[in-house]
DNA sequence: ATAATAGTGTCTATTAGACAATATCCT
DNA sequence: AGGATATTGTCTAATAGACACTATTAT
């Protein structure tokens, strides 16, 4: 028997898109409108394109691009798109073998409200990680939306993906809620800050102009040092 | 047009295997029987069973464990097994789209001996990452490995990964070795030794019997704090 | 005795965290 | 003026890293 004869699955990629809103942290629901788990909420994402013969198709990464401006309209551009775990347990999909590349997407809080429902899609919805509704979710989207959180809170300190989730000028206090956000627990702001301003001084960050007006005190702003859309 | 009637790619798995083995960072390749790439070295894996119908066939990681039997001979259930990473890069394969789950294991240098060839492999070897054979690298494996190194590198300081490529009862300078051969930096030993017996103290390791004897003077030898067969 | 490695002690610099105090801005 | 937030300052504990030193054992 060939290779190329085996029983072949189905490979889709599913996307956990975050955002901040409100000081919680969020995420992007659509609304299926077909069966299988038609009504429930799912996670954004579809098939991955495999050509025939010449032709292989689409990458991974364009794939999960590609999912995210149909069923999204977000721009993919500006969203900070990684790959994180490979789902395929038998019988997660009740048609048919189904194996998905999961990826987390980190969205602005400026771009969150451009999301709209699209391809197939009858609506999307931005959710608090506490108020999914548990016994509404597609598949085991439960499933891959807790592994995506967990690697997203355990990355927050080793990378800069905090940065990721923020106006493209942002205060310290700003990013602090993110933070906080995103781990749970507060952060105090005398010690935040004098984390945050070694970062300025290994150049990661600079001052930006303007000010923060909150109502209070002013802020100063800065900006992540890295070309943003 | 169903969901099932679309084209499918297949799906392997791939394995990088680590061991630690005269002091460096080595992995197991295997020599491929068959086209493409007759002759290549590549990483241990295969195609995952997809049943049919009700039977959806094996998950990835009883495949990824399969594989690691089937080809290498080593006992699955002593080896750590993580899945790392989806590549699926049109073009990888040149008969047809795959797309390969890539698992990371450790192999305990106790173990690493007994890796035979299995299955449709021509032959096993354990190779220095220094001493691949770039230009005999089946597929993109070299692309693979790349990661994997760098992904074992990472979590070298936030895990225990060390720890399985260690011996079941292990001195501290045998640790300190495989941080060295893994990271590629010299470790000051009285500095490790206190990172080590705050691990101790932490309970995640503990004192074994016996002491190891190596021609010089003997040091007292410790166990991870968890079963290991 | 010597060489080599195991293991101890000490010093400095960096960092996290707790918390007090001051500065600025809006109402 | 008063409330809230930004910003600065200070203290303590934990840790990494450099490095000198002592202990043990094979040869």
């Amino acid at each position: 028997m060939k290779a190329q004869d085996y029983p072949r699955p189905a490979v889709a990629v599913d996307l956990v898109i975050f955002t901040v809103l409100d000081a919680d942290l969020k995420l992007l629901m659509v609304r299926r409108r077909e069966d299988p788990f038609s009504g429930c909420w799912a996670l954004p994402g579809g098939f991955v394109r495999v050509g025939a013969a010449a032709d292989q198709g689409e990458d991974l990464d364009e794939a999960a691009r590609r999912e995210l401006t149909e069923e999204t309209g977000l721009p993919a551009r500006s969203v900070f798109l990684e790959q994180f775990h490979a789902f395929g347990r038998a019988g997660r999909d009740p048609r048919m073998r189904v194996i998905s590349v999961a990826y987390y997407a980190l969205v602005s809080p400026e771009l969150a409200p451009f999301a709209v429902a699209g391809g197939d899609v009858a609506a999307v919805r931005w959710f608090s990680l506490s108020e999914l509704p548990a016994a509404e979710l597609a598949f085991d989207h439960a499933e891959i939306i807790a592994v995506a959180a967990s690697r997203i809170r355990r990355s927050l300190d080793s990378t800069s993906i905090a940065l990721e989730l923020v106006p493209r000028s942002f205060s310290i206090a700003e990013l602090r809620a993110v933070h906080e956000a995103i781990d749970g627990v507060t952060h105090d702001p005398a010690n935040f800050r004098r984390r945050f301003l070694r970062m300025v001084a290994d150049g990661l960050i600079e001052e930006a102009p303007g000010q923060r007006v909150t109502g209070k005190r002013r802020a100063k702003v800065y900006r992540f040092r890295r070309p943003r859309t």
